[in-house]
DNA sequence: GGGGGTAAGTTTTTT
DNA sequence: ACTTACCCCC
């Protein structure tokens, strides 16, 4: 035995053995379709990360053969600094990222096959709602759709695959939405006039690209000799596409999820996909991940006799070696405000038991239940910060400060134009707009060239004319030096130069007062990619939130925005019929997701559960009477300590109550 | 082109 | 109640 291969096993059974063995099998099985259930808390980055590794030290695959997708930038980065730290450098060569980051790097590099340039731009939401809304004009004439609900539409096409053209063959399948379909139509056709893609395209033009051009696909599949695939249950259509393409049969194909937390639903991730995967993948083999290492018996007992009630699930059953620990308690409420009291009061005792403020979550349903926690944690003095609020690249200022910069970086970048043409005011209105518009749709060309013929055919030149000749002679001045000044640098003088800076200091409001800070803060940021182009490439996949301060604070945060994460104390509240389950989702007939949500919410807190509810919520415009929560009724109450005289029968009665109003017609 | 008034909606959110 | 978006009029 050689030295090396001596050192490689040492370093293999270190690494092995201190997984349990369902990890081991997790990590090792090869030759079949693989499916890890990883219930909440059960080391599923853990055996992911090693199982890359183990491929890598093993040679069954080299970095460049390993294709490991993920959904977000923040799962994809901690997975590759954990690769790194068992696999050692090696570990940045393996195609590691986003779905959408891995599409966008194969489209760039075969985009010309599908009839775009590889240059081109990626729109996020706004850009893209921008787009549609401006689409909707022009075409008006029509019912009029608010361009929210045509986004949303379409977005749900694209996650399922449809193309205009694949619809066109399909009418049944827009059914109800003749406007919408229209609006596609006229939607994908801009896109490929301004050479772009928004997100959902990264996906489904990468389908596309897979299905049309054999060779690029073999190339891929002969590639790939390993694929692994991070939160299966929220992939979509055409995420699965996009996998059965490149993974036919699933022999190479490792994907690790949980049905029992799948709660995307609503923007097309299919639970089916994760349900299915045994009939997907003839042969496949299923690894339950059971052992949880993050949460108390108690808190395991409650949380699985409430997702027990859903019907249509793999099934697993979380257990912890760890013996002890406390009850889950609930307590009931006369008014909302009394709630949110009870529970600054509480984090109050749990200071004292030693736990610091950032070990501590109040996991809300809907945002708008937010408010009386600050209102109550100002009045004691207590520091806290409600995660995910607004994103700071979607922020107004951020957003145009970004238009100026892809408008100098690639003039031809018709939405960033569009964007920052009029801001500040330089007369050039929407009538004007409409005029650029018209002409780069004739001309097939875009806003910027538009612009540059109808400088050129005028003879006489309005004054209007005479601002554009400036706004363009501004873009290529800067345009000329986006390779010799560093893009901080450029930032700046764009929004001194432009006038933006001006525009805002002249408001002389705080909200702009604020927005120049934010603006600082962008240039800050900025720095640390001195090539402009670097930037804004990363910057398009990119939405990160507001820095954060690592300051010791309760996290006020959605159900949604919580997995994933992990707390000492977690409070659940506003446990009521009307807020959770959500009537709008009771409506669409997904009180399993509802449940689901509860699950989450359950299962991410390691020591310490609280549930709360109040009898009266000010909601909207007025004090509602509200039930208690049906999912009340569902847990496990041996498990449960009830607090403050709350007692039994009120959660039975009441919680039957509200299901029975619910479907009495009479009521 | 811009400002003011009205109407409508108000779950969850990543890429 | 409150925000926000859109439309119309100045």
């Amino acid at each position: 035995m050689t030295l090396a291969a001596e050192s490689l096993s040492f370093h293999e059974g270190d690494f092995l053995s201190s997984l349990n063995s369902e990890q081991q099998r997790a990590v090792i099985m090869q030759g079949t379709p693989l499916l890890v259930l990883a219930g909440a808390g059960t080391g599923k980055t853990r055996v992911l990360t090693t199982r890359i590794a183990y491929l890598l030290n093993k040679a069954y695959a080299g970095p460049q053969e390993i294709l490991a997708a993920t959904f977000s930038n923040k799962a994809a980065a901690e997975m590759r600094r954990r690769t790194r730290d068992l696999a050692g450098e090696q570990a940045e060569f393996v195609w590691l990222g986003t779905f959408h980051s891995l599409g966008s790097r194969i489209l760039r590099r075969h985009a010309s096959l599908i009839g775009y340039s590889p240059d081109f731009t990626i729109l996020n939401a706004d850009d893209q709602l921008r787009l549609i809304k401006q689409i909707a004009k022009e075409n008006k004439g029509r019912r009029i759709v608010p361009s929210t609900l045509a986004a949303n539409v379409i977005n749900r096409w694209k996650d399922r695959g449809l193309t205009p053209v694949d619809l066109e063959f399909a009418p049944y399948l827009y059914e109800g939405y003749q406007d919408v379909f229209s609006l596609y139509k006229a939607y994908d056709a801009a896109l490929h006039r301004f050479n772009a893609m928004d997100f959902g395209d990264l996906l489904l033009q990468t389908v596309r690209l897979f299905e049309t051009t054999a060779s690029v696909l073999e190339r891929f599949r002969k590639q790939f000799r390993h694929i692994l695939v991070d939160e299966y249950q929220d992939t979509n259509a055409v995420q699965y596409q996009w996998l059965k393409l490149l993974a036919p049969t699933g022999e190479n194909l490792c994907c690790v999820g949980d049905d029992d937390q799948a709660i995307y639903s609503w923007r097309g991730a299919e639970i089916d996909n994760i349900l299915h995967f045994e009939r997907d993948f003839p042969h496949a083999q299923i690894v339950r991940l059971e052992q949880n290492y993050r949460s108390t018996a108690p808190i395991l007992a409650v949380a699985s006799s409430l997702i027990q009630k859903n019907t249509t699930r793999l099934g697993k059953t979380l257990w912890t070696g760890a013996e002890g620990g406390a009850p889950v308690r609930l307590k009931g409420h006369g008014r909302s405000r009394e709630e949110a009291q009870f529970i600054a009061q509480d984090i109050l005792r749990l200071r004292q038991q030693g736990l610091a403020f950032a070990d501590i979550a109040i996991l809300v349903r809907a945002s708008a239940q937010t408010r009386e926690f600050e209102e109550a944690f100002i009045a004691l003095g207590l520091p806290y910060r409600i995660v995910g609020n607004i994103r700071f690249y979607e922020r107004t200022e951020i957003r145009d400060a970004l238009a100026y910069l892809r408008i100098v970086a690639m003039p031809h970048d018709s939405l960033a134009f569009e964007r920052i043409l009029n801001v500040p005011k330089r007369g050039l209105g929407k009538v004007f707009l409409q005029k650029l518009h018209t002409l780069s749709q004739e001309q097939h060309c875009s806003l910027f060239e538009a612009a540059h013929s109808l400088i050129k055919e005028t003879t006489r030149p309005s004054a209007a004319l005479q601002q554009l000749r400036l706004f363009l002679d501004f873009i290529l001045c800067w345009h000329q030096k986006i390779d010799t000044l560093s893009s901080a640098d450029i930032l700046k003088g764009l929004l001194s130069a432009s006038g933006y800076r001006t525009m805002l200091q002249e408001e002389k409001t705080p909200e702009a007062a604020g927005r120049l800070e934010n603006l600082d803060e962008f240039v800050r940021a900025l720095a640390e990619f001195p090539e402009l182009k670097g930037f804004l490439d990363h910057i398009s996949l990119v939405s990160e939130s507001a820095p954060s301060s690592q300051a010791d604070m309760i996290s006020i945060i959605t159900l949604h925005g919580a997995k994933g994460l992990e707390f000492e104390a977690v409070f659940l509240c506003g446990w009521e019929e009307g807020i959770f389950p959500h009537p709008r989702a009771l409506d669409e007939g997904n009180i399993d997701e509802e449940r689901r949500l509860a699950y989450v919410g359950l299962t991410r807190a390691k020591r310490f559960v609280t549930i709360t509810f109040a009898r009266q919520r000010y909601l909207y415009n007025q004090w509602q009477t509200a039930l208690p929560s049906r999912f009340l009724r569902e847990l496990d109450l041996s498990q449960v300590t009830l607090l403050g005289g709350l007692v039994r029968e009120e959660i039975e009665t009441t919680a039957l109550a509200a299901a029975s109003q619910f479907h009495n017609p009479l009521s």
